[in-house]
DNA sequence: GAACAAACTGAGCGATCAGTTAATTTTTTA
DNA sequence: TAAAAAATTAACTGATCGCTCAGTTTGTTC
């Protein structure tokens, strides 16, 4: 069996946890299992042992942050309040730059352009991507649906727009971590844009 | 002088338009010097000696495609009909659309991560970067400015939205490249969402 | 406590690559 | 045309790094 460090975490949990700060921060090429290795005092071949390739530890990362994307936003969606679809396209704009702020290194493995590629060659890993955007697609679709149903959104094609809103909200995100301007600072300006966007104006 | 080659072009700008190629298409850690030289039939030495190191010689890159940037959509500002400030706005998201189909390699350079790092503590390229975001941000500014004059735009903070304009249309683009959907596809509803965000019904 | 399997180690191999250097060739200049 | 300057080359250096592997340690099962 697996020797327990105090903490109770598995020494396989400490070398992705590790791996996520580096692949995140440093990218891929730039970041050296070595490094992984010494950080969390153990020997490069522990990290081989647990993981066949450093591409198989990459795509062990991108799972867990996929799975970890997906929880949080489930549990965002069920403590969420009784509003109308308009207000919960409002409220998933919010929620996401607030996550990608909380999440903010974490969310480079995003916004990196390695995963993409790794992904035409790598089937795991183009899972993994297409997993992370046709959930986050398909809650911004389930709103507007809801949205046109409660009469708060027009009848626009609902998973084009979705597309169109979550492309928005995450370019916003990327491009604020290169600090040329806060994201926040543009907050107000977007839900404002996006209400007139979906709006359905009383009397239609 | 430096010797030239039948075209006329030098070798130093041989070995831009190379390292171009190789740094939009792999990146700036997978680009071997090597590589760039061999495929231009040129010793590494020679790169060297026109540019003092490989970050330098990236710099010089980036300077070029700011250049490129800059100079086509002068060229398209400079041909484009009278038109009012609305239809100024879905002229320039269909031109930067095109613009970045045609030039899709090359916009790798863009959507990487490691320019915007490199930026960091490289004022050089902090420089290009801020020169591009600053000059689409403008042109999407002069025309809401317009739009407003015109009345075809409603009373919003022309910097701001332009800002969100400009990341929507860019974001657009950088997802297009993952081949998860395309762009393309997508331009009718684009359109169509803006047209919403920002047009003046009549009888205000 | 013997036998076994899982976990772990770290030295080392082979390959890659940015940058250097010294010698050579080409072009410009006076 | 000869000296000076610029451009180019091939060979080399030193460092990095992914991965392997032969062997060791640890924990479990009879």
């Amino acid at each position: 069996m697996g020797r327990r460090k105090a903490g109770g975490a598995s020494r396989k949990e400490a070398i992705l946890e590790m791996a996520t700060v580096f692949f995140a921060e440093k990218g891929f090429r730039d970041t050296a299992i070595g490094d992984i290795a010494r950080m969390i005092g153990v020997a490069d071949g522990t990290i081989f042992y647990h993981y066949k390739t450093k591409e198989d530890l990459f795509v062990a990362v991108m799972e867990n942050f996929k799975e970890q994307l997906i929880r949080e936003t489930r549990e965002y969606l069920a403590g969420r309040g009784e509003v109308n679809g308009l207000e919960r396209i409002e409220g998933l704009i919010s929620f996401y730059i607030s996550l990608a702020a909380k999440l903010e290194q974490r969310f480079l493995l995003l916004h990196r352009h390695y995963p993409y590629e790794l992904a035409e060659d790598n089937p795991g890993c183009r899972r993994h991507l297409e997993d992370i955007y046709d959930f986050f697609t398909r809650v911004f679709e389930d709103a507007i649906l809801a949205g046109q149903r409660d009469d708060s959104i027009i009848e626009i094609p609902a998973h084009k727009v979705a597309l169109i809103l979550f492309t928005m909200v995450d370019g916003l995100v990327r491009i604020g971590t290169f600090r040329l301007y806060q994201p926040s600072a543009l907050y107000e300006e977007l839900t404002a844009s996006c209400r007139r966007m979906l709006e359905k104006k009383e009397g239609a």
